[in-house]
DNA sequence: CCGCACAGGTGATTCCCGTTTAGTGTTCCG
DNA sequence: CGGAACACTAAACGGGAATCACCTGTGCGG
């Protein structure tokens, strides 16, 4: 049987022999979104990297934002991965909750650019139905959390509100700090780890009883 | 076909109709801020609506920017007088750091764009540098929250941290929330009302003592 | 009444940006 | 060999912010 194949080899460019064209437009564009932002990653910018010109990037990706989108999609994964790591501990359901919280937070402020993409877009950055399927991963990773806190609540040691108002306002509550942090870091901030701790510690000894 | 006929005959818009100039500027750009978002307010939008050349607004204003934080300033301002009437109020410290926290969400959430402005900046939308005198605003308001807070400390009511850190934990938890209720209104969200009352009595009964 | 400085305004222009169009050369298959 | 498919390109388009070189009424000193 023959089998028909798709070769869609043959390198124009012989700048990149190992990686595909593709891979490495999203690696260029990694290194300078991660460097200067959304608003840095200019298209002709990407295309210079590379070597290419900046038409060629239309040929592998719809536009600018599916670039950048797929980037971010790439960290988001990793955080869900270690969402549903934690989630899977065999420890108490409210030290996973905090140490998701945590982690997330680590997360936002090691990938302040994608984090901003996917949590503190309408921005004007992207038009919101094209970051949905980004969007979904981030509800994804939220899933995973609001599931260990409907634990803590079935053992009745939520103190108030019900599953949803109590995850969404640790969610929300540990967003609210480290966006700040990005996006202010010349303010006159506590030391991250006290910051960090006290918002922890407060909402979780308000919000569940021990 | 037509002569070119110049109507170079001054179109000029009667000076002293009751606004200035530079006041129609700003009401036009107000509208279309609030309407339309940073990126929806374009010079030349702005000056059509005021029905003059887009070059005319730089009479008035270095730039763009400067045109937008001189209405978010308007909006801070606001905040300002809210916060500094709450703060003298002759009512216990933790109600009056309750009523401020809600009042500034409250505003939050009037004043999407403006806030945007103030409190996501960074992303892409101004220089940071220009924003500063906002923002000093901005910490203006921080101040006289963090008065209250330090007042709660001083009756050795604070359960954890520092001053700074609780005060800066609280304020960021709720810039998370309304941030991210502006941002992404299609999530899934709890009742507002309770996520409010949920976020605010959680944390202040994990870091006060009553 | 004249000349003139000038504030306030203009259209054209510059320089980016994202994206589109109309190709060009190379490879592969029938 | 012919042509389709591919990977790519240069040039251009439209729309952004900002700047430029010019106007043009207005009012004032003489």
């Amino acid at each position: 049987m023959t089998v028909l194949k798709k070769p869609q080899r043959s390198a124009r460019k012989p700048k990149g022999d190992g990686h595909t064209r593709r891979g490495e437009i999203l690696e260029a564009a990694q290194r300078i979104f991660v460097a200067e932002g959304y608003q840095g990653s200019t298209i002709r910018k990407i295309a210079d990297e590379v070597g290419v010109s900046s038409t060629a990037l239309y040929m592998h990706f719809k536009d600018k934002d599916e670039i950048l989108l797929e980037i971010s999609d790439g960290a988001i994964n990793r955080l869900l991965a270690i969402n549903s790591e934690i989630s899977a501990r065999p420890i108490d359901a409210v030290s996973r909750v905090r140490m998701m919280l945590d982690a997330y937070m680590e997360f936002a402020l090691s990938n302040p650019n994608a984090y901003q993409l996917v949590f503190c877009g309408n921005t004007g950055m992207i038009s919101e139905d094209k970051v949905q399927a980004t969007q979904d991963l981030g509800e994804a990773c939220f899933q995973k959390f609001i599931a260990v806190v409907r634990e803590i609540s079935s053992t009745g040691r939520l103190r108030m509100g019900s599953v949803e108002s109590a995850a969404q306002a640790l969610w929300t509550a540990c967003h609210g700090l480290v966006s700040l942090l990005i996006t202010k870091p010349d303010f006159d901030w506590a030391p991250t780890d006290e910051l960090r701790a006290v918002l922890l510690d407060g909402l979780l000894h308000g919000l569940v009883v021990d």
